[in-house]
DNA sequence: AGCACA
């Protein structure tokens, strides 16, 4: 079927305006933070990479001057935005050629840095050493150092450090098929399709999975109450519980692709469960 | 793509 409205534009994958809008509760992070970023990352990469995400505002790319190290925050109209986002890029190879892939977490605090018209497409920080000969070489905006934004993110609970490796960034091809082609449904929680549960479910397990390792990973997360392993003749696959919707989630996210010592068939694919576990 | 326990 044509999309009667916007039948011809290649880049069309949906207005965010249009979509339903489902008002933050204050206080609510709409800034993701995005690190495992390449040092030669150019903040139009950034840009694209989250230009046509639904409900994209504004991004920016730091060079934080620890080493090379760059990270980047884009803000989005809504939390649920911003989540969808994450969901969908957060462990997704960057650069082919080093492996590199991305980890994006909800920021420490929103950014409060928009993009201006004045200030020209992207937003750059530059914190790096600056040199006497070299002056600020990028399209910075403004004199006031950032007193916004988190770096080391963290909610709170953040014990890890990853190494996935999952699909290929879409960034640049406009080729994506819009999550809402226009009527109104209940924003979808994304990440697993299904609807949000604070029992999670694990996939994508390797056969040799074992339900200690999975434990020791879990319990190092908040909330994290029960797990249980079933084999059923196939591919072991988990049912996590949560005492709460929100670290199930947090869990998800955080663990999405990751890969086990046990895993020989790629990282781990976390869902939230069709039901919530059942209390014994 | 794979979702159980009651």
């Amino acid at each position: 079927m044509a999309a009667y409205h916007q039948p011809y534009d290649p880049y069309y994958v949906c207005h965010p305006h249009l979509l339903p809008q489902l008002a933050d509760e204050p206080g609510a992070i709409n800034t993701l933070f995005i690190s495992g970023l390449p040092d030669d990352v150019k903040a139009r990469e950034i840009h694209n990479l989250f230009r046509r995400r639904p409900g994209f505002e504004s991004c920016q790319l730091k060079y934080t001057g620890r080493g090379d190290q760059v990270v980047a925050f884009a803000t989005f109209s809504s939390h649920r935005f911003a989540m969808a986002a994450m969901n969908e890029l957060n462990g997704v190879k960057f650069d082919p050629q080093t492996g590199s892939s991305l980890h994006i977490e909800v920021a420490r605090s929103n950014s409060r840095r928009k993009e201006r018209p004045g200030s020209g497409p992207y937003v750059v920080i530059d914190n790096r050493n600056k040199e006497p000969s070299k002056s600020q070489d990028d399209q910075s905006d403004e004199g006031d150092s950032d007193p916004d934004e988190a770096h080391e993110p963290g909610n709170g609970n953040s014990p890890k450090e990853k190494d996935n490796t999952k699909s290929e960034v879409d960034s640049d091809q406009d080729s994506r098929a819009p999550p809402t082609s226009g009527h109104l449904e209940k924003a979808s929680e994304s990440g697993s399709g299904a609807r949000p549960c604070s029992t999670l479910f694990i996939a994508n397990l390797g056969p040799n999975c074992t339900e200690d390792e999975l434990q020791q990973l879990l319990s190092r997360y908040p909330g994290f109450s029960i797990l249980k392993i079933r084999a059923r003749g196939g591919m072991p696959v988990a049912f996590a519980d949560f005492e709460e919707l929100e670290q199930a989630t947090y869990v998800m996210n955080d663990l999405q692709g990751d890969l086990l010592s046990s895993s020989d068939r790629g990282g781990m694919h976390i869902e939230y469960a069709r039901s919530k576990m059942r209390k014994q």
